[in-house]
DNA sequence: CTTTTAGTTTTAGCTTGCTTAAAATTTGCT
DNA sequence: AGCAAATTTTAAGCAAGCTAAAACTAAAAG
């Protein structure tokens, strides 16, 4: 019934989106394989592995030494697997209340078990989101996606200026906990009041009062200037 | 990242489910490993394989030679797996409006991505269905499962009498759209006006006219009797 | 009570995706 | 340029789940 097919196209699956993934948050095409070993806990020598059958299968290119690098193949099927699960968490969020530090989890499963005749139609049921509920665009179904050119992390906006809060890169349950109880949200509005060099955090106000946001943290907040 | 657990368990749960579902369906504990071995169209040595491993974790009795049977654990992964699966074709069915005969195929590969936490919240967004849309029984969260005790298969039923259609069991796409396309549904009235013993098909009375069912077909159809 | 037939189990071997260990290559620093 | 550190690749091997084929068991039929 399925070969080890099942696990293989996980596997490939999970590949791919990861390269895809790390290609657009570096904002570089080609991608180290120590990159996806740490992102995938595997060994390097997995990756490489792994590497070599999706070369084989036109999925991507391997500049030897140097890291790997999506085909136009592998580039549509990594943007069809982020359309699926930020569907998903759309969905989740919004239709069944799915607490949103819980989502991110719940579709990293179903993003794989959905065809893509239920993702349009839960894409229609939606009323066609342009973004999932951290801020992040969803690729169309034809594969294209795109990006808010002004957006900028939250580490290196101008001082004193005011911004809002456009996106939240893949941050874990914890850290989204922790920004929710400060009253952080897609839409607020956000000051850097202070910002220390030593460690590279910030003090940033806001309508709940000022909060200090480590340099690991700001950098995954992204905000865009307010029209204010 | 999955170490193989993955497969490991997709593997387990079918297997288990399929046990469960056999075992209803023919209303015996004990399930040979030729029916596995169709259903889950491998070779009867894959099944004798798996068996020893689904034995060492504790969720089948094998009764050498003569056939498997679930432990208490084993039932209830079972039921867990049924949940989900009924409980995903109501809610494609109900919200996304997906055709009734695409609904099995989709939750065949959703049953196994949701944790328990999302089907009991889907469970309730539905307000607590106790059938799916081909009128199967759905199990509680808790892992108890109901039967209705006056269904009765078409072929069995007294001729001329009038009956409702309950529940249809496990027919595959192109047989419900056959069933879909001459008005049959659940709660339809029908009737057995003429059953022929050569090949055991019924010639049936309903709204939309007569029909005559196959014994395989007939055989799968459950009602019960009209209370008009 | 033996033979036939149907179903079960074992054996040997394959593929996938992983591991560890070691070898090859690149990069960064002096 | 030259060496050390980091990364990538290769090699050998393991576990899961599958197949094919051979060996076995049970039960029905003569």
């Amino acid at each position: 019934m399925y070969d080890c097919l099942v696990k293989h196209q996980l596997a490939t699956q999970d590949y791919i989106k990861s390269i895809a993934k790390l290609s657009l948050k570096e904002g570089v095409d080609v991608v180290k394989l120590k990159w996806m070993a740490l992102k995938l806990n595997v060994t390097n020598a997995a990756v490489s592995d792994m590497v070599k059958k999706l070369v084989k299968e036109g999925l991507v290119i391997n500049h030897a030494y140097k890291g790997i690098e999506l085909t136009d193949q592998g580039w549509f099927m990594g943007r069809r697997l982020i359309r699926h699960h930020r569907l998903w968490e759309v969905f989740l969020h919004t239709t069944l209340n799915v607490p949103w530090d819980e989502i991110h989890e719940e579709a990293e499963h179903l993003e794989h078990a959905a065809s893509d005749a239920l993702m349009n139609r839960i894409d229609e049921y939606l009323g066609f989101p342009t973004t999932d509920p951290h801020g992040n665009p969803i690729p169309n179904g034809d594969g294209t996606l795109s990006f808010n050119a002004n957006e900028q992390s939250l580490n290196n906006v101008s001082d004193g200026e005011d911004y809002v809060v456009t996106r939240f890169e893949s941050l874990d349950a914890t850290y989204l906990q922790y920004l929710t109880h400060h009253g952080f949200a897609i839409g607020v509005s956000v000051k850097v009041v202070k910002r220390f060099d030593f460690d590279h955090s910030v003090l940033i106000d806001m309508a709940g009062g000022s909060l200090q946001l480590s340099y690991q943290i700001s950098q995954q907040i992204f905000v865009v200037k307010s029209m204010d």
